[in-house]
DNA sequence: CTCCTTGCAAAGCCTTTGCACGCTG
DNA sequence: CAGCGTGCAAAGGCTTTGCAAGGAG
């Protein structure tokens, strides 16, 4: 689990600065297996210490993704999701109902792109989308 | 072409009124066969006629969502796009890079959604999601 | 000591809401 | 004429930007 080692000395090779808003954010990312939205990296931190600024989180965010270490994912309501790229690539399954988060694995990522383009030429990011919908629990007779 | 009338017909079938400005936007989403932001929609009409705001362009296509005749697709960079649903269900390809929109048919849509039925039980709402990537043409081996 | 990073505050973008006037039916 | 629909202005939620102070290397 130094996941964070990892992504820290990836920071340094490329000459950015290690902070400690920088650590915590990197350690926020790499302990959890959640996909985390900037708010809720702040609401993960600020408990503990108070010298994280919301602002610092998008900046270390966009850092992350320009390093290649961090992909981010468009949640259909305006708001963005940040995921490791430990994790290889996955769907985000979205349940419109009770929020939860579904990854669907590289199967089938694969078998999806694969038609994406064999039918359209199309070359999806498909680890940068999220699909809404109704999971398993929520789609209820009601 | 006359879809307008299927639209406005709709519309007061419901009980909701026929307004000018109601009869613009259904024309200007009838019309078009392409994907609207509630902007585009604005700037497709302001030029011929400005008694129309944006805020009722929100407010007719939510209208519009409800009754069932449009249907709201997430762009992945905070905006919504509209689509007639006259069109049949279909998924966006929005191009990262010339900003193109595909939209991938009946076919490819129920292919995927029976992947995602059968791995996750996840009831996709293909039709609102928009996949970026890069179209065929945008692929370049730079 | 240099200058990359941070925090604060304010702005930006798209969308939604409140309220009084106006027009549809 | 009743009440839905509109425009205007302002707020709202998330994210970005400007700028001076602060800390990393």
């Amino acid at each position: 689990m130094n996941n964070n080692q990892t992504f820290l000395d990836k920071l340094r090779q490329r000459g950015y600065r290690i902070t400690p808003q920088r650590e915590m954010i990197v350690n926020a990312i790499a302990h959890s297996d959640r996909h985390m939205t900037a708010e809720g990296i702040f609401d993960a931190i600020h408990p503990r210490s108070k010298a994280l600024n919301l602002t610092t989180i998008y900046r270390t965010l966009d850092l992350l993704v320009d390093v290649g270490l961090v992909s981010r994912a468009d949640l259909g309501n305006g708001r963005t999701m940040y995921t490791s790229d430990q994790h290889g690539p996955h769907l985000h399954l979205v349940c419109r109902q009770c929020g939860c988060v579904t990854d669907a694995g590289p199967t089938l990522l694969a078998a999806i792109d694969d038609q994406l383009q064999a039918s359209f030429g199309f070359d999806a990011d498909l680890q940068h989308v999220c699909i809404s919908g109704l999971c398993k629990f929520c789609q209820t007779p009601s």
